[in-house]
This record gives C-alpha cells, structure tokens and sequence, in this order.
DNA sequence: AATTTCAAAAATTTTGAAATTTCCTTGCAC
DNA sequence: GTGCAAGGAAATTTCAAAATTTTTGAAATT
C-alpha cells in the first residue's frame, strides 16, 4: 500500500495521475477502490474527485458516479482552440505591460524547459521526465501570461491546460513528446522578447495547430 | 425551515443565493448552519460548497472554511476584463460560423430579454423580476457566442458571469440595474445581426466598462 | 500594558455504516 | 432464441458521530 497522504497531497497525486497517462481514458473510477489503495474513507476519496471533476479532469454523473474524461478528438480540438485564444491574448496584454522583470521570468522558464527538453533528446525516453517536463512547460506558458495581471486567466489556463494535457499524454501519442517543441518554444519566446505581439500569437497557434482537427486546422 | 430539496436543487438554490445578494460578501458560511436550515447533514452541504467554491462563488481555505466571495474591484475588474475577452472571441466566432439558426435564437433571446426589461422600467423596481433578468441576460450572452461552437469558452463564460454578477448584484449598487442596458444589448444584437464584429467588439466592450477601474477603462 | 501559554469551545475533516439507487444476472414467458 | 421481469449484488449518496484542527479567551509571564 501507498503511504498515507493527506487530502491537499492525495489531490494533487490524483491530479498527476489523471494528466499523466496513469488511467486510461474513459476508465471508471469508484471512489471504494481509490480509498483502499490510500487507506483513507471513501468519502474523502468522492470529495477529491468531486473536486477534480470541476477541474474538468474527471465526468461526474448524479448516481452513477465517476469516470476519467473520455477519449476524443472533438474535445482536444476544442481545448486546443480554447488555448490559443487565452494563450494570445494573456501574451498580447502581457508584451504590452510586461516590463524587465516579466522579460527575466519568462527567460528563466524558457531556459528551465529547453534544459529537461535537451535531456529528454539525448535519453531519448520521455516518461522519467515527463512530471518536470510538464511542470517546466506549464510555467513557461503560464510566465508568458503573467504580466498580463489577469489571475482568472491563468487560472482558467492551468485547468484547460491539464485537461489538454490529458487527452495528449496517452500511450499511442507517444505521450506527446515531439522534437519539434523545442524550436516552437524558441520562438515563442523571441517573439514575447521582441515584444511582437502578431509574431508571438502566430508562434502559439503554429505551436498548438496540430491537436486541430483537419477542417480547421487552416484558420 | 424551507422544504427539503435534493442536492441539485439545494445546489442550484445556493448558486441563486450567492449570486443574487442573499448573503453579504465576504460573510462565513458554515455548512452546519445551512445543514440545519435544509434538513440535510453538514456533510451533503459541505459537498455543495466544495463544488461552488469551485465556480468561484465561495472561497474555501483548507481547515478554516467556507466565506463567500469578498468585494472586491480589483477582481470585479479582472473579471470584467475576462468577460470581455471572452464575449468578444465568442462572438467574433459565431459571427463567422453562424446561420439564419443562430441569427434567430439570437433574436429570440434579445426578445425576451427586453421584454422583461421593459417591465423592470415600467415597474421601476428591479428585485421581483431579478432572477428572470438574471437568465435571460445570461441566455442572451451566451446565444451571441452560441455559434462559435466551443462549448468550453461557453462554460467558463458561466462561471465568470455568475462571479461577475455576485460582485455587482449588492444593495448598494442598486442590484446592477440600469437603464442604459436595454440600449447596450440593443447595439449587441444589431452588431451581431449586422455581421460586423468588431462593432459588436466594441458594443460588448461598451456595454461592461463601467465595472472597470478607472485607470483602465480607456483601452 | 503587551506578549505568551494554556485550556476550553467551536468549527472542520474524516470515518464507517445505513439508506438509496443503479447494474447485472438469472429465470420465465413468448 | 429473444425479450422482459424479478431478485440480488454492487455502487452511490446520505447520515451521525468520532477525530482533528483552529479559534477564543483568560491566566501567567515578561
């Protein structure tokens, strides 16, 4: 048995588990079973997960329970275009008032993330670094909106970002490791640096365009 | 003490209440004290709290509670800022996506949401027809951005506006009531028939930059 | 007088079990 | 062999009480 965490950790450990290809999409998830394995009530467990279904990361239905998000391409389309519009405009308001100290963050990440991405290249093995990887990528997206000083946006950011991280980190798409991210965080941040906002939302949609579906994958 | 609803109706009444100044923000609300109101155990109203905390309607901190949401204009204006944003991608979409299907239920929510606007004027008091207005202003907002066909921006736009209308909706801001409204969802719907977004943009802007602070309501 | 310590009270969280609902299997009729 | 109903098993929801944590207020110390 796992060692007993308490309620703020086992959340965050579900919530790993649930964005890091533990489940598989669309499992049935029962609290009881959840419980035992944490040695904790099954109520705590319901409460978790209740919460993590506001998060979108779990479908709830009255009386019947719990169940990961489903699989399904329409839906990352859809948080697909849903992160760019909140990705454009956080960056757009943040080169707009984002001063030295926003420029510094948002290099730090940037640099945090090309060093695992550099790694996970020469082990050529994402899953050791995938925790880090998505930690690292989620900050330097999350810096690039910061300046913005729109809280409610990245808040709502990190949950579509985990729910879209979700669909895309699952076996058969290679838990969404390309090599090509490396060079489309380059220049999303060169453009954030050279305070080109048109560059810089161009750079997020060529970056994400690719969990679009087919027919809309031109706009 | 009130009959006893069922957890989604009790839900539902809660949500009512937070956003329609049944409580005063800021105040604490132990769930014991609604458990006994409802005649339900502390448990089950725990578990409605946890879910609209959630919505961002109750600020919940671990081990010390449920308060409701406190005043704020900082965050009445990031939410407005937020709204925007997204009444404007949304519209913006449908705009381009929409048909004669969408034009009309656009109409039809427009209709009744004046026809209950009409009433508050001649009656020249807001609280009676409140929660009425509440939704059909709601159902207006979200027809506009019906046709841009992403459920999710739909989604958040509902938590954002009942966080919205929580902040604005006090005795001392006369509920929200103005008279200006019905002229400003006026030059929405006429933008939006119009096919022309960006005066739909800027009507949508217009129609919500009272609640912004001073300093930014320029841009 | 201000700060710290301590104990009692109040509130929150967790638990385990009862009540309810859904789900699945089996048996019966057609 | 198929469809339907009934019964039983399993899962979900609700509950009341135990365990834990925070808050309060008074006494003791600085």
């Amino acid at each position: 048995m796992t060692p007993k965490p308490q309620t703020p950790e086992l959340m965050q450990l579900l919530h790993d588990r649930l964005t890091m290809a533990h489940y598989t999409l669309g499992e049935k998830l029962r609290p009881a079973a959840l419980a035992d394995e944490f040695g904790v009530s099954s109520n705590t467990v319901r409460e978790i997960m209740l919460r993590l279904s506001g998060l979108g990361l779990l479908d709830y239905e009255d009386q019947r329970g719990f169940r990961v998000s489903a699989e399904s391409p329409k839906r990352l389309h859809e948080l697909t275009e849903f992160r760019i519009i909140l990705e454009q405009q956080g960056a757009t308001r943040a080169i707009v008032n984002g001063g030295i100290d926003w420029e510094a963050q948002l290099a730090a990440a940037h640099h945090k993330l090309s060093h695992i991405e550099a790694r996970i290249a020469r082990d050529n093995d994402v899953m050791p670094l995938l925790r880090p990887w998505n930690q690292a990528e989620l900050e330097f997206h999350l810096s690039l909106m910061s300046a913005a000083r729109l809280p409610i946006l990245q808040q709502t950011f990190r949950s579509v970002y985990a729910q879209f991280r979700q669909q895309v980190v699952t076996p058969d798409r290679g838990y969404s490791h390309r090599a090509g991210n490396v060079q489309e965080h380059q220049r999303i941040l060169e453009a954030a640096l050279d305070r080109d906002a048109p560059a810089c939302c161009q750079a997020i949609h060529d970056h994400l365009k690719r969990n679009m579906l087919p027919a809309a994958a031109a706009a």
